[in-house]
DNA sequence: AAGGGATTGTAGCAACTGCTACATTATTGG
DNA sequence: CCAATAATGTAGCAGTTGCTACAATCCCTT
């Protein structure tokens, strides 16, 4: 009988802690319901990670680890064109189906960061300079300014992303069909 | 003439829960601390709203009400003559220190928001739509297309807002540079 | 095989959670 | 003034919270 009690580490309660705060969230969990979902007892998550807030810390430092190799592996197998087009790439990806739960958990991470819980500052700073990152090798191979342009869209589409999310995706989408930069969008060096 | 004078009712404390709330937060409210701070007793708070949901929805609808009169009385009293002023004006308003506890407190309802919490995406959908109609009453007098305007600046002011509470804020600014905003933030000098 | 550190189970504590039952006081209409 | 209703206080319940004490077991080294 293969009922080998397997030895658990940080290592292998992490992605299932991960995965029960991604459907769960991060403000309401609770070491219990948490040991549940990693298939052991507080009293083990307590062992392994000390207390409650470094178990937290780990969890998110984790997280924001499996977002970037995530990025990495989503690299684009082509360079837009366009920053238009780039824009867009990036947006929908960020609406995916498969991506809701983590942007549900984005927000939440967004609003620890703003209150100064531990750790939620460093995995947001993190996830954003990853992402900025991951922009800018996506920008098109002929922008004129591919850093500043990949800051101008990050800046752009977490602006979209957040209002998407409180029931304003159109006002966002209109505002930016309905400015000049509809042309930076579009890449074309600006002549204004 | 009604009743001389009312004991205790919503109107009396949700003034006092929301001053709570921007201090300690939402999602860690509970009912005593609560009904301490607005001094009365958790017994009461259920006997005025009935239930902690329905207290909270309230009072997510009263905080969207007071920032809305707020906007209204920061009705700037000139024009500004560029939309790069408008949107510093408005982004030194939400930078304002007084402004802080309200932005912590913003991040929370973007969250809660996104995980489909009651009362969070109706109160984030509202001070959105005040904001962006504050917004527009901004725009500068000659401004070509002030709505879709105000939608473009609103996008980018939430995702620089965002940025900075996530230690992002530099990065941010100069993406701005890189944006149509370009020409009128050029030559100034970066602040953070 | 024995010792010893690493790992895990059981039980529980004190504080807190939302909420309720019951009793009491205050206010007001008849 | 008295009764009805509104408003408040007291006490507590059942469940959850983070965390700990104590003991048992595992596995590796000697």
């Amino acid at each position: 009988m293969p009922s080998t009690k397997t030895q658990m580490s940080k290592e292998t309660l992490l992605p299932k802690l991960a995965a029960h705060v991604l459907q769960h969230g991060l403000g309401g969990a609770s070491l219990r319901p948490l040991a549940k979902a990693a298939e052991t007892s507080d009293r083990m998550l307590l062992y392994h990670f000390g207390n409650k807030e470094a178990l937290i810390r780990e969890l998110l430092a984790y997280i924001a680890e499996v977002y970037s190799t995530a990025l990495d592996m989503a690299l684009g197998d082509s360079r837009p064109k366009t920053r238009k087009e780039c824009f867009e790439r990036v947006l929908a990806q960020g609406r995916q189906p498969a991506m809701q739960p983590f942007m549900v958990l984005w927000w939440e991470i967004v609003a620890g960061s703003a209150r100064g819980l531990p750790g939620y500052g460093e995995a947001a700073g993190e996830m954003i300079t990853k992402q900025l990152e991951w922009l800018q090798s996506q920008m098109p191979a002929d922008d004129p300014d591919p850093e500043g342009g990949a800051r101008y869209l990050l800046t752009l589409l977490e602006g979209t992303l957040m209002l998407g999310t409180v029931g304003h995706k159109q006002t966002a989408l209109e505002g930016l069909l309905a400015s000049s930069l509809a042309s930076s969008l579009a890449g074309e060096p600006k002549g204004d």
